[in-house]
DNA sequence: GCCGTTTTCGGCCCGACTGTTTTCAGTCG
């Protein structure tokens, strides 16, 4: 059993729990042991046989025994209790906005509603509105969670799929048969959200590939196969479609299943005007023979035009500006010099500042800045202005120690209800980066939000907008907020828009952001990292900024350190 | 349920918003 699957189960317990009004610190500590388990190095099941689980940080006496249970039974006999009682389509129901645990249980134990379908139904014949703590307006907050949920079923969070493809990819590689295998589809094409994983392979013989991915452990059942594909689900709830192609054809049916269907489809055209012929077997000339060609960058020359990257293969225009040769040479990681946004323990994050250094120095990067919440923030342990003078102290005490890598002070400040900054002019005025941001008053309306960061925007002193629309993929919508006028207002007041990495989050996404290019606002990706592994998130806002069309000289965080200082002055 | 300790019990993350029951439970960040 994995450590994922481990702490799945914890996450569950702690969930049926909170709908039982099981008590709030007890299911906290629940909860915070399957965070410490799911990011374990180690497997759970050596640090049993070692006797070291309790030495895990929150894993006392109780949890050891119910890991030990679990490792030796495979199940956690409470759990399964709690199932019997409550169906888990009540937890899916705890997910919409609006519904917590209490409300859930209501609408269970009074309507026995136990799936999102019947909680509809319900909804439309207006039954739920006559019950305690309900009422019309709920009703219709219901649907419309209703109706995301739905949006986003079907589609998995990219982060997801990259690393399944990351584990599937790895153990494909370890049969001796194997001679390639890469990720393709729009998980290649690193889109926010992707359907299914696609991933393609080379070898002699397909057979002993498609039995190994049937047999991988992450596989719940075989949906289709075919001599030269398998079609299975996961138990990850993504579907995964492998396609084996011989060592000729590799290339081209990687290229093909890239996608997207709409640009790879104006490259067959291409290709006809040209008299040639472009599949997943090869090009083929007027000769009806085969084109030597061993990359992908040999396809697009043969096509007469510019490479271009998967991230941008999406039909929209990127063909026309391949054949002009006028493709933006895209940012890559390897330009990102620093992370501007990172928390610390100092508020509500797991990373100790000295953390930060070593694995930012390990990423190559020349900078980070320190950015914990601001005082307003209560739950985040935001900083007052006693402990934001005594970090900054701290920092610039590390920095003198320091030679070949700097900190910058800074905070993430909260723009308060009211639309005032929470910390004045004369402190912010002291640090090198100041981060505006919201956390509270999402349900303010269109004119209020956008009128709270316009006001943030136009004092000098803040140097970046954070999430800009506050969406979270899949479970939150973005707050209502006028996102035109606050790009004008971002390049008028030479405001820098943050790419916020977080795969549940970003935010700008490439449209805004390719608008905010062509605007001439400046971007800065950041992770907005609460642990170690997120600093590694860099990637995916990266990503964002490639499908946007974003070059290194328009994202501030590939500056040097003088640079960028000057900059943010 | 965990943790730390003045070692076995008390503290652990707070406050605003919402809709309405016009006082507060429920939800959220």
């Amino acid at each position: 059993m994995q450590n994922i699957e481990i702490a799945w189960v914890f996450t569950e317990l702690a969930d049926l729990l909170e709908l039982q009004g099981e008590d709030f610190y007890k299911i906290r500590a629940y909860r915070r042991a399957a965070e410490v388990l799911a990011k374990l190095e180690q497997p759970i099941q050596e640090l049993h046989r070692r006797r070291l689980l309790s030495k895990i940080p929150g894993v006392g006496k109780a949890i050891e025994e119910k890991i030990k249970e679990i490792l030796e039974t495979g199940r956690l006999k409470k759990h399964q209790q709690l199932l019997q009682e409550i169906p888990r389509g009540v937890l899916e129901i705890k997910q919409l906005p609006g519904i917590g645990p209490n409300r859930a249980r209501v609408l269970y134990k009074e309507l026995g509603i136990t799936n999102l379908e019947e909680l509809a139904e319900a909804v439309n014949k207006r039954q739920v509105r006559t019950l305690k703590g309900f009422s019309a307006k709920l009703e219709w907050d219901i649907l419309n969670g209703i109706e995301m949920l739905r949006n986003r079923q079907g589609r998995t969070r990219l982060s997801v799929a990259r690393e399944l493809a990351a584990e599937l990819i790895k153990y494909l590689k370890l049969l001796p048969g194997t001679l390639e295998v890469e990720v393709a589809g729009s998980t290649r094409r690193w889109k926010e959200t992707v359907e299914d994983l696609d991933l393609v392979a080379a070898a002699e013989d397909p057979e002993p590939l498609l039995t190994a991915l049937a047999a991988h452990p992450r596989v719940k059942e075989i949906i289709e196969r075919q001599s030269y594909r398998i079609c299975v689900a996961t138990w990850w709830g993504l579907s995964v479609d492998l396609q084996v192609a011989s060592p000729e054809e590799f290339l081209f049916t990687l290229h093909r299943n890239t996608g997207s269907k709409d640009h790879y489809t104006s490259l067959q055209q291409i290709a006809a005007k040209q008299g040639l012929k472009l599949n997943h077997h090869g090009i083929k000339s007027k000769q009806d023979e085969f084109l030597p060609i061993n990359n992908e960058v040999g396809i697009y020359k043969t096509l007469g035009m510019e490479y271009v990257p998967p991230e941008l293969r999406e039909g929209s225009g990127e063909v026309e500006a391949a054949l002009r040769g006028t493709l933006p040479s895209l940012i890559n990681n390897s330009d990102i010099k620093g992370d501007l946004h990172i928390h610390t323990t100092w508020s509500d994050s797991a990373l100790g500042i000295d953390d930060i250094i070593k694995r930012c120095r390990e990423k190559g990067y020349s900078y980070a800045a320190i950015t914990d919440h601001s005082r307003s923030l209560k739950i985040a342990n935001g900083l007052d202005l006693d402990r934001l003078a005594q970090q900054h102290h701290l920092i610039r005490e590390l920095n003198k120690k320091l030679d070949d890598f700097t900190l910058l002070t800074g905070v993430e400040m909260d723009i308060l209800p009211n639309g005032e900054l929470d910390y004045p002019d004369e402190i912010l005025e002291q640090m090198d980066v100041v981060i505006g941001s919201i956390h509270t008053g999402f349900k303010q309306s269109k004119k209020e939000i956008t009128r709270r960061i316009t006001k943030a925007m136009e004092n000098e002193r803040v140097n970046i907008i954070a999430h800009l629309t506050g969406r979270l993929i899949g479970r939150r919508e973005p707050y209502e907020v006028d996102i035109e006028e606050l790009l004008e207002t971002a390049a008028k007041t030479n405001t820098i828009l943050e790419i916020n990495s977080s795969p549940d989050r970003l935010d700008i996404n490439e449209v805004y952001a390719r608008q905010a290019k062509d605007l001439g606002i400046k971007i800065s990706i950041n992770t907005d990292a609460h642990d170690l592994m997120r600093l590694d998130e860099i990637v995916y806002g990266v990503a964002v900024a490639r499908r946007a069309g974003l070059e290194p000289q328009d994202v501030i965080n590939t500056l040097s350190l003088e640079d960028l200082q000057e900059v943010l002055r």
